[in-house]
DNA sequence: TCAATTGTTCGAATATCTTCGAACTGTCTA
DNA sequence: TAGACAGTTCGAAGATATTCGAACAATTGA
């Protein structure tokens, strides 16, 4: 459990990214992530789910490349590859969280 | 069946736009209807999909609120709701349609 | 070394999605 | 008015998703 796998910039697509932006408990991740502005461990997410549910959500979002989960000590440190996203995928992201910010 | 119904602007939600995107058939259906920069017949899709198949996720796409679907005579004429959607999540529809492009 | 902490994995239940063929509806035209 | 045409709706099959509790793994600290 060192370590865990991401895809590279060019193993990630659109459709993963858009699946993975398409539930509401991911997106909200996703959100805060994005809000925080620094990494935040998995435990910091109380959106009411149990912690198998957490932990399935967040490896949706690494596989599809949208966060990058670095391990310290006993914590999972999560945060949003936004530059990288932005670079493959110009406007995608962002507008997203923007729009997200603007309803709630 | 004289008139399909639609979401007006303030209904549309960015959970439905994303779970409507999320499908590669839709996706691929959105991008057409970008491109074409025309109104499209459900049957002018040769995706490789039954009738019935084509008309579920048209429904998906016109409920999300991105397709506007209007009836002339017997064919169903479909466009993208872009500047609506611009209007209300700048830069969502457009940077994804692009970055489609790119790819494929 | 042992317990506490953080998160993953497993197995299972439930719900939802995609897909299709068949039957149907509304419109046009011969 | 009957047939052709474009899509929708229905019902069902099979695949995937979401969710949870229980068990597990890795690290830290006492």
């Amino acid at each position: 459990m060192r370590k865990l796998k991401h895809p590279t910039i060019d193993q990630i697509e659109l459709t993963d990214i858009m699946y993975a932006l398409a539930d509401p408990t991911r997106l909200e991740i996703v959100t805060l992530l994005a809000n925080a502005r620094k990494k935040m461990t998995c435990g910091e997410f109380t959106l009411n789910r149990s912690k198998s549910t957490m932990s399935h959500h967040f490896k949706i979002l690494r596989s599809s490349g949208l966060v990058e989960t670095l391990i310290e000590g006993t914590e999972h440190m999560n945060s949003l590859r936004l530059e990288e996203i932005e670079n493959k995928f110009p406007g995608v992201l962002k507008s997203v969280i923007k729009a997200t910010k603007v309803i709630g």
